[in-house]
DNA sequence: AATCGCGCCTGACGGC
DNA sequence: TGCCGTCAGGCGCGAT
């Protein structure tokens, strides 16, 4: 499942053939996506060149001549460049056709992704305008957590992934994360101290840093826009570990629910 | 205002 | 083997 680091990672894998391209068609295969594609993507973007692939949380923004492309892969959504006579799959709804022949291609069996046309600022947009700061920018550390999570009266891993709060953490991380600061999930934020949460803050940026470094975690069916595989699977110290011994103190790990979500700790590290 | 549950969707997996 | 129920989950949205 894509989440900031996938997004970033694919990010990184298709700009270098987006950059300076100037668009020749965009076909829709499948309109229904999270939300319908809208049929200005197809009427804005044909010559426009893209100037710019950016990421804001776990969305990827094409800067496209007098717009933008807004994408999200939701759960199961991926991108490539492929020649655009590549036979698509059944789940290749949108491919982006560039003069040069290739195609971005959206791949998305689950259609809980979106692909968006904004001719404004897309940070602007309805959907980025409200989130919180990028986890690994100066402006999330401790002391902004703490602000945060002052009147609050959630469990950290919720507030961890408010994407209000913090932009782009999902589950898997925010797991991962608390794992590595000591904090038990169902803590009531507004219940932890500046100093544990400088340590947490710090685990974010670590844990997402290496996992970007790695080339994205592979979990069920994620890969980088080349097709490798991800490589941080293996440094995953709770997700998907329920009942397997903690790698600290190899007592195990406990899995719950919390708000739909599957929730894995420590109960003897994590307080 | 903060928080919680819902629903979108399909592939993987486990049980019978 | 094959069918079917269950789970997974990002995240906006409406309800409380």
């Amino acid at each position: 499942m894509p989440e900031l680091p996938e997004v970033e990672t694919a990010r990184r894998g298709i700009a270098p053939h987006l950059l300076a391209q100037r668009v020749r068609e965009v076909v829709v295969r499948e309109r229904r996506l999270r939300w319908p594609v809208p049929l200005l993507l197809e009427q804005a973007l044909p010559g426009a060149r893209i100037t710019a692939v950016e990421r804001r949380a776990k969305y990827l923004l094409l800067r496209a001549g007098y717009g933008s492309v807004i994408i999200h892969l939701g759960m199961s959504g991926s991108l490539r460049v492929v020649p655009a006579s590549t036979t698509p799959g059944p789940h290749d709804h949108v491919d982006i056709v560039l003069v040069d022949g290739n195609a971005l291609r959206l791949r998305d069996p689950r259609r809980f992704g979106a692909v968006l046309f904004t001719h404004n600022n897309p940070l602007t947009h309805r959907l980025l305008a409200s989130l919180g700061p990028e986890p690994l920018s100066d402006a999330f550390n401790g002391a902004y957590l703490r602000g945060q999570a002052r009147a609050r009266r959630v469990a950290i891993k919720p507030l961890l992934m408010n994407s209000h709060i913090v932009a782009g953490v999902g589950n898997i991380y925010a797991n991962e994360a608390l794992f590595c600061a000591g904090i038990h999930p169902h803590r009531r934020a507004s219940r932890i101290a500046l100093a544990r949460y400088n340590r947490l803050a710090v685990a974010v940026k670590q844990v997402l840093g290496s996992a970007i470094a790695a080339g994205g975690t592979t979990l069920r069916d994620f890969t980088a826009s080349d097709g490798s595989p991800g490589l941080f699977r293996v440094c995953l110290h709770v997700y998907g570990r329920g009942g397997a011994p903690c790698p600290c103190c190899a007592q195990p790990i406990r899995r719950t629910l919390t708000r739909q979500r599957a929730t894995y700790y420590c109960p003897h590290c994590q307080r």
